[in-house]
DNA sequence: AACCATAATCGTAAGGTATCGAAAGCCACT
DNA sequence: AGTGGCTTTCGATACCTTACGATTATGGTT
């Protein structure tokens, strides 16, 4: 009844006398030939490769893993193909920065969006990985606020979402705008969630950033929601900066990874915010 | 209203060379086939794809979910289309139509900037190509305020620009933003310049627009700036379109390139419009 | 024109296999 | 003892299938 087709790949390679097996080679030396065969060959898949070079496919998807982190080829599910020009090019070191947490912190807030709210996204490369992935998410519509220039160019290509941006004066650090104007602009709106990315975050005192302006329009920002959830990888816990956005009891819900400090989680919880541990 | 009836599959057998099977894709890649196909064709049919990747419909019906959330096609009963005016490929598309003459036409218009100004840069092509010849001319310092996404983002890494946007809602075809939120925002502002992308010029009417919101924020950038100077390569001359921006007279400059025809040219200078020919 | 019958297509669910990531262990080499 | 590179193990996902009831387009009939 359930007659699965298996994808015969490992034939189809083998007819070919170049599937040759290579073992023993050092680390980079087989990233490197992984890369030539991917130049040459267009896709390699995790399997294939593992025969090839005679290590365990484990091996095979953190070589996989590593070129992609590097920007060299595309991961896919069961192998890799070259990167296609345009799209996903402009990734900054930053962006490869406890990227694997991001992923997974911006996995559950995405999964806290229902259809037909309004969300606030915060500037920050973890709102812009949550900006991913509702382009991703099968949600039918969606209204964004956002004041990140980043995150308005990734949700540019989203049909689903009706984007609003406040406007503002651009702050390069983090792409985002910020001033009275946007703040204008805010206060005639209303939304049911504020993701705010947090630079740095203290149990006792709350969420902080080192910029003021911005700090000013994250005020005006959780105003205007009905929610507050932070998000940030846990490396922010226990940091401190100069201005604070919101004490702790403002916050609602904060999303961080499990490396997090058990103090300062629970130190929160006893504050009264819900804690998520991606 | 959208017919996928695959009436000309009688001719099955004359296509099959050119419908070759492709078996045992990674997901990626049968995505990219997809759009590969799509571009090619205009229309790929659920069916059709079901056989050539030899897989079940539903499996077709996600991949076109997910690119459909991807904004790379439209789906419609039965299959998928090109989107009718996305900015995935018709963007690149209509970047190079034209791109020699925007290119001088841009040349021009930044040698018109002076250091320390504030200029308006319009949503559009044109300055799109003025916003990337910014970023390379030798200014110490300028204002900019702009309303298009593209063009913030690659003035974003342009160190001497100043840059504001008035905020507003996305209009994705021209990837800009617009609405009373904006207008409100420019009301606040006064610049030297304002660079008009226009999609229509009549000699006898003015700039036109296909699209009224755009057309009132272009109003309102009009009404804050010195200096009102059109950018339109010489096929938008002569055409019309439904809303209008600007009357002939309110325009002070037009830079268009040298293809442009002599009595349009010849008609705007008698109405008080300096005309340069790129 | 409104109507219905029929067939194509749709979305969702249930179930199966392949692949994945995380964790723990092995081993050679400093 | 510590480290880097690898393996095996195992529960969690991703992908794809068939099945089925709901929805939509088509073409003939009233």
């Amino acid at each position: 009844m359930h007659d699965f087709k298996p994808r015969d790949e490992a034939g189809a390679e083998l007819r070919a006398a170049e599937s040759a097996v290579e073992p023993g080679l050092l680390v980079e030396e087989r990233r490197r030939r992984i890369c030539d065969l991917l130049q040459e060959r267009g896709r390699v898949t995790v399997v294939s490769l593992a025969r090839r070079f005679d290590t365990s496919t484990v091996t095979i998807r953190a070589d996989l893993a590593a070129l992609e982190r590097a920007g060299a080829l595309v991961r896919s599910h069961g192998g890799a193909l070259l990167p296609r020009d345009g799209l996903d090019q402009p990734l900054t070191v930053k962006e490869t920065l406890h990227h694997a947490e991001k992923v997974r912190i911006a996995r559950i807030a995405v999964s806290l969006i229902r259809d037909g709210e309004t969300i606030i996204l915060d500037s920050g490369t973890t709102t812009a990985e949550i900006a991913k992935q509702i382009r991703e998410a099968p949600l039918q519509s969606v209204n964004v606020i956002t004041n990140a220039l980043n995150v308005a160019t990734l949700l540019a290509s989203a049909p689903m979402v009706r984007l609003i941006m406040p406007g503002g004066i651009l702050r390069r650090e983090s792409n985002s705008l910020s001033g009275h104007v946007g703040e204008a602009a805010l206060a005639e709106l209303r939304a049911d969630r504020l993701f705010l990315g947090a630079d740095a975050i203290d149990p006792t005192l709350g969420v902080m950033t080192p910029h003021l302006p911005e700090a000013q329009l994250n005020l005006k920002m959780m105003e205007i929601s009905r929610q507050v959830v932070a998000v940030a990888d846990s490396s922010k816990l226990l940091r401190r900066n100069i201005s604070l956005i919101a004490h702790v009891e403002q916050l609602h819900m904060l999303i961080t990874d499990s490396a997090a400090p058990a103090a300062a989680v629970d130190e929160l919880r006893r504050r009264g915010v819900e804690v998520l541990l991606a």
